[in-house]
DNA sequence: ATCATGACGGCTG
DNA sequence: TCAGCCGCCATGA
């Protein structure tokens, strides 16, 4: 754990993440402070109990694109979250510009 | 110390 | 737009 930031700072950030918005990894690690710790950030996320209530589902990647084999069974939760909430996905693709949270 | 792997990202043809 | 390729940082074998 040499990183910059520590999980509870990148749980911290998720949890002010807006209902219906979404950021990417990368975003997250900027706002701890950290650029091109994305991956880092990911890593994170693995460790994060089962039933969390961290909205977790609403952390995509810089393509728009939710970061799970397409049709595995976290893929369709994340996807069917996200639509329940109002996010737009069209062709596997979420628009960002209009769904990008730009922190508070 | 080295190698592989991952919920990443940027650049390029 | 899209697939490749490469760079990035942490972690575990």
């Amino acid at each position: 754990m040499t990183a910059p930031f520590t999980p509870s700072e990148i749980w911290y950030l998720i949890s002010k993440i807006p209902k219906g918005s979404v950021v990417t990894y990368g975003q997250l690690a900027e706002m701890a402070g950290a650029r091109g710790y994305a991956r880092v950030v990911g890593n994170i996320l693995t460790q994060l109990p089962a039933g969390t209530d961290l909205p977790w589902h609403r952390v995509i990647n810089g393509k728009g694109q939710i970061s799970f084999p397409d049709g595995s069974s976290r893929y369709r939760l994340q996807k069917q979250r996200l639509e329940q909430e109002g996010v737009i996905i069209s062709s596997g693709k979420i628009n960002l510009k209009a769904h990008q949270w730009h922190g508070e």
